[in-house]
DNA sequence: CTTGACAGGGAACACTTGTTCTGATATTAT
DNA sequence: ATAATATCAGAACAAGTGTTCCCTGTCAAG
């Protein structure tokens, strides 16, 4: 019962199922699978499926065709995440609007076991050094959700009213006073009234892609 | 081809499908379409599938059983990434053995357009606060492709040998000596000569989830 | 009225697909 | 070695499933 290992074979079954249905949105039969994976013999097929059912991986629908579906385990369904636009230290963050594009050069694809259930989800591209005390580069992205309020601890943008400026921090509200923690432990906390601060989102995940456009602007650095 | 409108039974099918994908996973046949929206005869149904196609609702593959998928083809096809251990900066960094299991926790879901084809690719969870300036985070996961030589301006997981640290660094090899540029500008580079490093890998994205870990340790810290 | 396009019904057909049975081979325990 | 168990292969079967053909009925245009 017990998340014993699987063997080679049902590890590459598993492998195969999941890829084919991220591909297809429809699970694959069992001859599709055999076939994939270099059994000729449909009752060996089902035979591990039983197994990878038992280990919990994939749970099975008796006498459906392509009745197979991942574990809850396995939750690799896809969320996709509008992105709505940049933030910058000089700006208020954007929200998405109404009519949130889907095209596909503004979703990210993340997957619920990363993000949960995607309810209520954006994503921002960081522009500028701005957010560096929140451990955030230029061109990272955020995927934040949006919030008027956050729980103490949470990493949340926030603007600053008086300096009109938006900032990710860690928030903390302490006795009468705000706490604004930076995620770089080196760095000093800063503090202020809650009447001049504003939270605008939490944030749920920073995902930083190494790409050429950082080396190119580093190399013009050094 | 244009949008026009659909039949209420046309209506029907599509709600119908769509709620069974939901809660099924996989779709219905055209039976099972039928005797939910009280259609006797499988070949209506078939001809209003067709309708829905051609009006670009769903997309059938022909001759495969529940062969229905909605919408367009947006599906970016996942990449399994295997966790394969944690780095810090007193060890070099493990790499994928040949056995590397696919058990669910020790699986991270991206897709194809963050991560590329995902050939190579293995995921390390950062242990401790060495990778600092590296702008990377204690728990961040770092998603690295084994290699042991990286191009100029790439960000790489070197292994110094004088010092045996791991560092997470820009590289650059300049003349007869090595340049490791930290991600924060704020830092300076170090130099070292070429036989005293070993490349382990280039970093191609960086993950981090802000969860309740980090708060609380936030928490306790301040 | 006739014609044609459109929508629906029923049945038959051929292929697909999950299941099951028998047996072979490998591995492990006694 | 012997028995027990796990894994695999092939074949056959029954049910599931998409496709196709022929038919009826409606409705608007000619």
């Amino acid at each position: 019962m017990a998340q014993s290992k699987l063997s080679s074979r049902q590890e590459d079954m598993l492998r195969f199922i999941t890829n084919f249905i991220s591909q297809n949105s429809y699970p694959p039969t069992i001859r599709e699978i055999g076939k994939a994976c270099h059994i000729t013999s449909t009752s060996v097929v089902n035979y591990n499926l039983n197994k990878l059912e038992e280990e919990g991986y994939i749970s099975r629908m008796m006498r459906v065709s392509r009745g197979i579906q991942l574990g809850k385990n396995n939750i690799s369904s896809l969320v996709q995440i509008p992105l709505v636009g940049r933030i910058f230290a000089s700006a208020p963050v954007p929200f998405p609007e109404a009519s949130v594009s889907y095209a596909p050069d503004e979703i990210i694809n993340l997957t619920q076991d990363i993000v949960g259930d995607g309810k209520g989800l954006f994503a921002l591209e960081v522009r500028g050094d701005s957010m560096i005390d929140a451990m955030i580069n230029d061109g990272d992205f955020v995927i934040m959700k949006q919030q008027v309020q956050v729980n103490n601890g949470d990493l949340a943008a926030i603007w600053l009213i008086d300096s009109e400026e938006t900032t990710l921090k860690y928030f903390y509200l302490e006795d009468d006073k705000v706490r604004l923690q930076p995620a770089n432990p080196t760095m000093d906390a800063i503090y202020a009234h809650p009447s001049t601060v504003r939270i605008q989102g939490k944030v749920m995940v920073i995902l930083r892609q190494i790409s050429d456009e950082i080396k190119t602007s580093l190399k013009t650095n050094g």
